[in-house]
RNA sequence: GGCGAGUUACCCAAGCGGCCAAAGGGAUCUGACUGUAAAUCAGCUGUCAUCGACUUCGGGGGUUCGAAUCCCUCACUCGCCA
């Protein structure tokens, strides 16, 4: 029941486009028979791609790598595009103008992501992934060049239709000619992937998918070929937000940004409402076993097993199965029983350490000051409003004098797991060697 | 280029000389109830702090005993006209 499922399709369905159904990957997609009859038969090559917008990719990302795993173990070749330049114009957000980003700092997320994207894809077989950045054909490109032979090919009433570029044009902020071109230059991309390896088919978001048709009309409009474009739904959280990446709560895939730790109670704790769509979206297990953790959440949702399932699953698949079983032993020991006196010490410092809030500290040390060195709270008014709600404690005994130290609290006499709210942690580390601050 | 409207805390949005650290809603966070779930109910949500003090309402400057509120100016956004 714990044991990884291996990366590979599930052999219930002969027609990788099946399994992508099944798996609820398709939301829209130019032709869903063509699709099938392509994505069944001989190897295409296909690509996806992703913008250099912060120095790591996030969960909202992976299920798109994960649908190119899948299209990949079906035999296709996957072409893994960083956006070098569409990263320097930005993608119209519905909302707002995005804010640019100068050119070093680009160019440095661009290998970042380019990194991360081969973990996930096989370098191997007859199919290996290629890793492509748009920067290469865009900036020798010249602006007249630009104009003539790709937005020649585009009618302004149709770019304004889009939905992105609509509600950006309705709302108060407007929009400006730089993020307005954004669908002329992924459109641009398709065309190029397309003349340079025969790349007919892109994946995106469906929220990519005006960027999406952009390319293959232009495909159609210049070379007369019919390519293919597949919008995956956007993964929403139970209350339909964006999964992965909003402001301040995203889940990177870097494990510098989110400790494999975070990552696993990430997934642990997500609603039943939508474990099973999630297991669908982000594991490799097959659908028989999904059948039976939906039925096991059905029956007796109060186990969790399918969110544990899920959390093994995923997180393995994100940084390995070592990593995956410290994250899971740090979990067992931090929300056990809740008697952290009985961990041993090598135990306790594993699991101490693997929380993605840290401090070091002197064995008299002030929780207040601690709860915002750890980054548990953002100000000492903070920790002051928190303590005083009762939500705070150390070594799960519950803090209520505001001026309470750490004296007489350390475990081992040097470790202290300061706790705000019910699931918040952070690690403290009074050992005498660390305690130079 | 001309005219008009606008820029308030995480988001939406009131306020239009003192009673404004700034209504209301959303969201986050905390507590209760639970299953490290959801829903529900309650509380908190500028900073520092013992009363209390201090910094905020696009930027800068001014008027006034006193400004988010009035004036000038700059920036940005939207609309109409050229």
């Amino acid at each position: 029941m714990t044991e990884l499922a291996p990366i590979q399709l599930d052999p219930a369905f002969p027609n990788v486009w099946d399994e992508l159904q099944y798996r609820g990957s398709v939301h829209v997609s130019t032709d869903p028979e063509a699709l099938r009859f392509l994505l069944g038969g001989a190897p295409i090559t296909f690509y996806c791609g992703f913008d250099p917008t912060a120095p790591s990719l996030h969960l909202g990302n992976l299920a798109q790598l994960i649908i190119m795993r899948r299209l990949q173990l079906a035999g296709h070749r996957p072409l893994a595009l960083v956006g070098g330049s569409t990263g320097l114009i930005g993608d119209p957000k519905p909302t707002a103008e995005r804010q640019l980003n100068d050119r070093e700092t680009v160019a440095e997320w661009v290998t970042y992501l380019g990194e991360q994207m081969l973990r996930f894809l096989s370098a191997e077989g007859d199919n290996p992934v290629e890793l492509v950045n748009n920067l290469d054909w865009t900036a020798p490109m010249s602006t007249v060049d630009f104009l003539r032979e790709i937005g020649k090919h585009f009618r302004v009433g149709t770019m304004l239709r889009k939905d992105a570029v609509a509600s950006r044009m309705e709302s108060e902020e407007g929009i400006s000619y730089a993020e307005f071109s954004y669908q002329v230059l992924q459109g641009l991309d398709f065309r190029e992937l397309f003349l340079r390896y025969g790349c007919i088919m892109q994946l995106g978001g469906s929220d990519q998918w005006g960027n999406l048709t952009a390319g293959t009309e232009l495909i159609r409009k210049a070379e007369g070929v019919h390519a293919h474009a597949l919008g995956s739904p956007l993964v929403t959280d139970a209350d339909g937000k964006k999964f992965g990446k909003s402001e301040g709560n995203a889940v990177w895939l870097d494990p510098q940004l989110t400790t494999p730790y975070a990552m696993y109670q990430f997934w642990l704790n997500q609603d039943d409402a939508i474990v099973v769509q999630l297991l669908k979206t982000f594991t490799f297990l097959p659908s028989s076993r999904i059948e039976e953790l939906a039925q096991a959440t059905a029956d007796a949702p109060f186990r969790r097993e399918a969110q544990k399932e899920l959390a093994l699953q995923a997180t393995s698949f994100i940084h390995g199965e070592p990593a995956t079983q410290q994250a899971i032993a740090a979990s067992h020991a931090l929300f056990g029983a809740g008697d952290l006196q009985a961990l041993g010490e090598d135990t306790l410092a594993a699991a101490v350490a693997s929380l993605d809030k840290q401090a070091t500290a002197t064995p008299d040390a002030p929780v207040l000051q601690l709860l915002q060195e750890t980054g548990l709270v953002d100000s000492l008014s903070d920790a002051r409003r928190a303590i005083a709600q009762g939500g705070v404690s150390v070594n799960n005994q519950r803090i209520d004098d505001p001026a309470a130290t750490l004296e007489g609290r350390l475990l081992h006499g040097r470790y202290a797991v300061l706790r705000r709210g019910k699931k918040t942690l952070a690690g403290v580390d009074a050992g005498l060697d660390a305690a130079r601050a």
